[in-house]
DNA sequence: CTCTGGCGTATGGTATACCACAGAAAACGA
DNA sequence: TCGTTTTCTGTGGTATACCATACGCCAGAG
């Protein structure tokens, strides 16, 4: 009737729960869950007077965490962050190389040049910040990296999947990042793989992706091999 | 203090929410959601009536149903099962093209001779049902020499994560195979997958599952690409 | 007849009260 | 003092009441 107002269809549907959800998946994949001492209880009364609200809506967010594989909740014994086991970490980044490497043969014939060119650009921008043993930029910048390959293979549902693994690994690729020549050979890997995409050969950018995830998965299977409860150690900046 | 009974650790942690979240899984993979005058609205609460329960535990199953996928919650407005798009199908068929072929590269390594001998056993039994043209038999069968060959794989999460690419695409697999040859072709596909397990070629392995199901995708892309809201048609055994 | 505005109803969202069980602490007996 | 039993408290589980909004219905104006 009026004239077109661009007005936004308005966030209608932006509930406690979901907004309890983000809150508390945000809080749960910051804290140090493998320090010693943690407190990996969560009690649903005090939280929810954290955040001003009825247990209701809480539990649902919960139920949705429980599902991701965040948290665990015991009936009539208390609501638990999730600790995970040393092969659950292993059997994460498998799923995750086997979901980045079928995006990356994918992107080989998908991604437009733009995409690509991008993507060298992203990585020869952050080159540096390795280099300067910047371990915390670095590890942002990498994480971004495989994203971007995942959504370059323009399968939305690749890049969700991989996201829920990533939410759990975190930490994990950061510490590794930070053990031996990691980070430097990383650099040189993801080198490798741009090119296999500029050269529009889904074999090779699939086979150097898994093997790029595949060595992470080694080296934390050969380097954690005993450290079972897991001995989280660097989230402070500045080491 | 008594004999020992044989008793199972009877199901302490089975709350009604746990119970309920599967029954409507089930349900809900069962029905014709395709079908075109299908009731895709599901009331909160009638089904607590249904059930006999509040709609406490019920919310929090469905809050769980939402984040499989499976239903979409509209504040105010109802709680629907999801429609997949053609889209969000053969994505999902990547996704699970993906993990399966990883699947098989870990387990032309990992799986014992006593595992590729079941499997070749189980595909030979069910190879006849194939060639009856029992479909509905096949399918089944089908079904489970995939699930196997994830288990094989000694990685749980990669089956639990095809389990949930599974739930959507039940329907799918069944109707498939009905068209074309595609039947008999997945019997041969299937003893080719076998015997690179055999050989313990994971490259191989890998490669023919990945394809195998690539084929799936193709045809579904091709056969399906004008249906867009997909017509159910054959959920009715003896066609 | 058509459009508009208000009102009623249905639905999901939230808050709250109560329940059942686990586990620790306390009370009790030897 | 030690072991057993009891009680008590805290936790998640469930039920229920109420709230806010989306949407259809209907009356009334034009």
């Amino acid at each position: 009737m009026a004239g077109r107002l661009p007005l936004k269809p308005i966030a209608t549907n932006f509930t406690l729960k979901d907004h309890i959800y983000e809150t508390l998946r945000d809080a749960i994949t910051k804290m140090n869950i493998y320090d010693d001492g943690a407190d990996l209880r969560l009690d649903e009364r005090s939280i929810a007077e954290q955040f001003r609200i009825s247990r209701t809506p809480l539990r649902e967010a919960l139920a949705r965490l429980e599902k991701d594989g965040l948290v665990s909740i015991a009936p009539r014994k208390g609501v638990f962050v999730v600790r995970k086991s040393l092969t659950e970490i292993l059997e994460m980044i498998v799923a995750w190389a086997a979901l980045e490497s079928m995006a990356a043969r994918l992107a080989a014939t998908n991604a437009s040049e733009g995409e690509i060119r991008q993507l060298r650009k992203h990585a020869m921008r952050h080159s540096e910040s390795s280099a300067r043993a910047d371990l915390g930029e670095y590890s942002d910048a990498n994480i971004r990296f495989h994203q971007m390959i995942l959504k370059m293979s323009g399968r939305k549902l690749l890049a969700d999947m991989a996201e829920g693994l990533f939410v759990h690994m975190h930490a994990i690729r950061r510490r590794a990042l930070g053990e031996g020549d990691r980070a430097s050979r990383s650099v040189v890997d993801h080198m490798s793989i741009i090119e296999a995409l500029e050269a529009r050969d889904p074999d090779f950018a699939e086979k150097l992706v898994r093997e790029h995830t595949m060595r992470l998965h080694d080296h934390v299977a050969h380097t954690w091999a005993r450290l079972e409860p897991i001995a989280e150690s660097g989230s402070q900046p500045g080491v």
